[in-house]
DNA sequence: GCCAACGTTGGC
DNA sequence: GCCAACGTTGGC
């Protein structure tokens, strides 16, 4: 039975084309806690993901994703080239954690925001709050499918 | 590019 | 442990 989830990806950094090109990546660079916990934690093996567009023309769920591996150590924090390098961070005593996801569907219309906003049986989905900015966070079944109908315009 | 909202840091 | 300062996120 798989679970729901909402990732941000700001599509001028990694955008779902990029996603479907690669096939599959892992999500780096989350230095949020409470996001943390989640990739540590919560997301497993089979869950889906919708892909939201952030800082984006415009921002909005691009499509769908998979969990193709669970929570292990973000290697970019280890990584002193990297943006991302966290020098508290290390092998014996990680502090971050990246999952593996694969493409599993590109939104022939992406669902901007705005549409979110205006459907109501989404009204408590979070990514819809002011001043949300977790960039993983759980999402219904019921919104996640209503969300995938809106992106697939059935 | 602006700026409100939020999370984190660090002085005390 | 408080809270001001600072940095980041992300819609607009």
């Amino acid at each position: 039975m798989p679970r729901y989830w909402l990732m941000k990806s700001e599509p001028d950094v990694y955008s779902i084309e990029d996603l479907r090109k690669d096939k599959r990546t892992y999500w780096d660079g989350v230095r949020n806690y409470q996001a943390r916990n989640s990739l540590r934690d919560g997301l497993k093996k089979g869950d889906l993901v919708l892909y939201y567009h952030s800082n984006a023309e415009p921002s909005g769920v691009a499509g769908v994703a998979r969990v193709v591996r669970e929570g292990y150590p973000d290697p970019s924090a280890l990584d002193k080239k990297d943006d991302h390098y966290d020098p508290k961070h290390t092998a014996e005593r990680p502090i971050w954690y990246v999952v593996d996801v694969e493409h599993v569907e590109t939104f022939k219309k992406l669902v901007p925001l705005e549409a979110l906003k205006a459907e109501p049986r989404l009204k408590t989905m979070l990514v819809i709050k002011r001043g949300m900015r977790l960039s993983v966070q759980p999402v219904e079944g019921a919104h996640f499918d209503i969300v995938r109908r809106m992106g697939q315009g059935t």
